[in-house]
Formats: structure tokens, C-alpha cells, sequence
RNA sequence: CAGGUCGGCCAGGCGGUCGCGCUCCGCGCAAGGCGCGGGGUGAGGAAAGUCCGGGCUCCACAGGGCACGGUGCUGGGUAACGCCCAGGCGGGGUAACCCGACGGAUCGGGCCACAGAAACAGACCGCCAGCGGGCGGAGGGGGGCCGUCAGCCUCAGGUUGGCGGUUUCUCCUCUGCUGCGGGCAAGGGUGAAAAGGGGGUGUAAGAGACCACCGGCGUCCGGGGUGACCCGGGCGGCCAGGCAACCCCCACCGGGAGCAAGGCCAAGCAGGGGCGACGCGGAGGCAGUGCCUGUCUCUGCCUCUGCACGGGGCGGCCCGUCCCGUCCGAGCCCCGGGUGGGCCGCUUGAGGCGGCGGGCAACCGCCGUCCCAGAGAGAUGACCGCCCACGACAGAACCCGGCUUAUCGGCCGGCCUGGAGC
RNA sequence: GGGGCCGUGGUGUAGCCUGGUUUAACACACCGGCCUGUCAAGCCGGAGAUCGCGGGUUCAAAUCCCGUCGGCCCCG
């Protein structure tokens, strides 16, 4: 618990002062993963869903005070290469999106087929979409 | 130069920014965890499909028979293989070279549709001689009849003979059709496949019936080879198809499960019901009991043990063997409850590279040198710039050896064929 | 990591084990006609199949063998 604190004050509230720019510490993404089939099962009976071409973002309100995310790549994808890639992309997305999002909550990230087509720039746009319309992005950004 | 064929290698590169797994060093902290800084390292030739073979681990070490499954020319390589190398045989190609489930069809069973006479056993058409009857044709002989001529007589007429004819009878020869019981298997036809090939002798017609040659098959002898097999010679009868990726036979191989194997630590929980061998005996010990006070009787309990029975390990059965148990009950089934954390296994290995040596080769031996992913929602990505033949198939999950499949292209080398020049 | 099943007209199946002779069968769907005022049902007729793909065995393969691709399911 001792450790959860000290991440707590370390990872999330960092990005806040930095000018509206996201060169903020991210967060060990270790440490904010999802891994547990049931917290899967939990989010994505419990929480609402968003969906866009690239992927699906499901999300649900966690007591925790801190973001996690899951990443999910069915077989529908493609090869295990691909699964890889398709994990990978949305990863990234998260990553560069995780200092602007409201903690609390969990997010489930479903790659789907035509992500393999485009580049990281477009899957974080539409990640960003996502967690815009859910309303989970930090008030600064709304604001702006 | 063009075409072909075989083999080997590579699998975008460089620089910058942000980020990830593992590991080492240093520092910090309410410290065996986390953070920060720095260094090192980080997917493939197929990591794939899971089609074979092993290692490793566990199963009360796994023996025999049957069954089941697999493999199938020979020799070698190997930990092993269904893999590889070399060789043999068969097939394809002008050649280099490539392809081949390549043991057994006189142990036996089964199948071979349709067509065809017949599919492993025969005769439909056909060929042939014989016999018998019938019908027909040709030729001939005889008799009869008719005509005619001649002779003779008892001259109306009769008789004998010649010649000619004949829708007449009979016989013989040849021949056609048909019937019967035989011989033959050359030819025809059917079929995917039909009793060696074509030539001669021979015969009633024919046939490996016989004769040379060729082609197989079997067997014997000689020679070469470890062997598959090859070469040469003799003899034999042509005894006679195919399918064993149908059963089968022969030889060889195979115990089962799989790293969620397996081991350790920590945490947590709650039990309930059903089925189940309803035995006999021996030895020892303890306690109680009886009176004939003993090396005794009976009863109960415990331990060991024989037989019987039940269950279990063995993919299946039997024998054998081992283990547990026989009512205070092994084991099995059903319902319910708890955990789903950590560590080891986990990467040094039939390992890579280089050299030397052996071997035609696969491969092996010796020496030197190197350490080269170890995750656990599962690490390689994002962005930018430059270069180029504009980037394919695709991601380790215990580890190896193969096979198969997918794959943008590029480089190197050996060999073959054709053309041109010197 | 183990194990099993299935690919046949548009759809769902049979045939496969025991190879051949049937033109690969059946139902629904489809098309045309009859019936009806119309539709449905019914009756009559018709079309539609590389038997997933590639090899092999055989005289002959949907069927047997090998390889391969795709889909589904079960156990841990």
C-alpha cells in the first residue's frame, strides 16, 4: 500500500502543472495494467462502451483513485503478429493519453480489424475521441 | 550470352527523440520490494502446423502372451526417428539432375463393376477329323420308262443290243447346311487386364508339342560386393493376371502421461450424502475371564502373516507383480466449501564459431574460444531524417533433432545444354 | 499442452465404413405452369454440385492413403 501511495503522488497529479503540455511523467505501465480475467469480466458487464472503427473503449468506475487500463486483441484480429502489433498500437495510444485522463476509473481498450491499417497517430486520435464523448478526459482539457 | 539444374547465405541499414522485458553496477527509501542514474542484452528461418523422434519429470521402474498402432530395398550416420548420407533397383529427362509407402500374391481368405464364352477359370463365333439322320447341289454306275436304230423270231407283236433322253428308283464319290459326342486354342470379338514375341517344323486342325533367337520366371553353379544386387554359364517347364495405401503373413519398433510435468513455501476452508469386499486360518504381545494353577481355556484389542474377496497402478485383455483394504471400511460417485499468491524447474546445450584430423558423404573426434531472450494480460513499439534492389511470410512460452507448409526479393558457387568469339 | 468432429447444388443433410453400374439421393428454398377473385397450401414440370484444395494407390476415387487449408467442439 505503502508503494501505491508514493506511485500515486508520483504518476498521475505530475502532468497537471506542465502547460497544457503532456510531457508529463508517465505512469509505469506495469503498474496501472489490468490483469485479472475477472476485473475484464467486471468492466465490461459493469461499464458503459464507445466504440470507433480502430477499437472499443469500455469503460467503469474503480475505488482505487488511480487509472487502469487493459488492452484486448481477440482472435478476430488476425495472426499473433498481428495481436502483437494491434496491443502494441493501442499501448501507445494509452501511454501518451494517460496523464490527461481522470483517475479513477478502468479502462478496456478492443482492438479491431482495421487498426493494422493505419499508423499510432490516428489510433491515438481516436482513443482520444473515445475518452472525450465518455467525458474522462481532465477538466483543463475540457476547459480548452 | 541465353536457358536449365543443384547447393549455400541474407531476411532492410544508419542516426536521433520518447518507451518496454531481463540483468549488472552505483545511489536513495518506514528496504529483500520500489524508485532514479548508467552499462550490457533482447524472437525466426520457418519461432508456425503439431506430423514424427528424443532429452527431462512424475507414475508402487514398466516382465511375458494376445490385441492395437507404426515403419517397410541395402549399408551407414545419429540420443532417436517415419530424418539424413551413400549405394542398388524401377521410372522421367538430350543432359546436369529429379522422382519412387520399393518386403511377401505357389500359407490362406476376399475383390476385379460394365462388357465379354470366360476375370483365374474356360469355349460364343471359329478350325478339325469321326458318326448318324435329314435336306440340297455336282459328277458317275446300274435298273426302270420313253423315243429311235439295228439284229433275230412263231413278224399282230415279242426279244436282244446300240445310241439319245429322263419331272423315276437305287448306289458310289465330292461338296453345302444342320445334329451328336469329341479334339484344338491359332484367328475374330469384349475389356484396364485374356495364357510370352515374331519365324519355322509339325498336324486332321492346332498348340513351347517341338526347333533356334529374344524376353521374362524359377533353380543350380562360378565370379564380384558387408549387403540390396550385378555379371557369366547350365538346367527346367513356360505352373498359369492384378489389388496387400483390403484382411492377412514376415521383420523391426512402441509402458503411460506431459513443464498446467514435477518440487517447495505462504494463505485459506466445512463438511454432508450414496455405493462398496458382510471372510477362513496361523504366530506373537497386552488386558480381562474360568479353575484341573498350567508351555492351560475363552473373550477383546494391537502387530505381523497365508489363502479368499474388493479396489488401485498400469491406453485394452490375460498371466505375473506391487500397493491399499475387508464394516472403526480401501476406493469410487454426487453435492457443498477454500485458494487461484510467491519461488524453483528456466535455460550451458546431442550449443555457436574457428582450426586440425578421419570419412565419398551424412557425420564423428580433438583443441581453442564465446555465453547468445527467458515473459507471465505475456517484453522489440511510436515519431522524424537519409540511403537503396521500396521491404514477404510471420512472434519464443521446458529444451533439442527432423519433416511439412507460408514467403517480397537479393547475393554467391558447382554442374548441364545450346549459340557466338578467340 | 492434449483430444475429437466436420467441409457434398442457395441452405440443412444422406451417400464414404464395404471403391464401379444412379444422371451423386432427400427436404426446404428458387424458376415456369395448373388451381384461386388474390395469396398461401396443393399438383405438374425444370434448373442448379470443381463432392474444401493438391498429390498418390487402382483399370476406376465423393469413397482408400498422404499432405494441406478452413471451421467447430471437448478436457486440463
Amino acid at each position: 500500500m505503502g508503494q501505491e501511495v508514493e506511485l500515486e503522488g508520483e504518476c498521475p497529479p505530475a502532468p497537471a502543472p506542465g502547460v497544457g503540455h503532456e510531457k508529463g511523467r508517465p505512469a509505469r505501465w506495469r503498474q496501472v495494467r489490468l490483469r485479472r480475467s475477472a476485473d475484464f469480466e467486471r468492466i465490461r458487464q459493469e461499464g458503459r462502451a464507445w466504440s470507433h472503427p480502430l477499437l472499443v473503449l469500455v469503460a467503469a468506475p474503480n475505488p482505487i483513485g488511480r487509472t487502469r487500463i487493459g488492452v484486448v486483441a481477440g482472435r478476430r484480429v488476425g495472426t499473433a503478429v498481428a495481436r502483437n502489433r494491434a496491443r502494441r498500437l493501442l499501448r501507445e495510444a494509452a501511454r501518451h493519453l494517460y496523464p490527461r485522463l481522470m483517475p479513477g476509473w478502468d479502462l478496456v481498450l478492443i482492438a479491431r480489424p482495421p487498426i493494422l491499417t493505419v499508423k499510432e497517430p490516428q489510433v491515438e486520435a481516436a482513443l482520444e475521441g473515445l475518452v472525450r464523448e465518455a467525458g474522462l478526459l481532465q477538466a483543463e482539457e475540457k476547459v480548452r
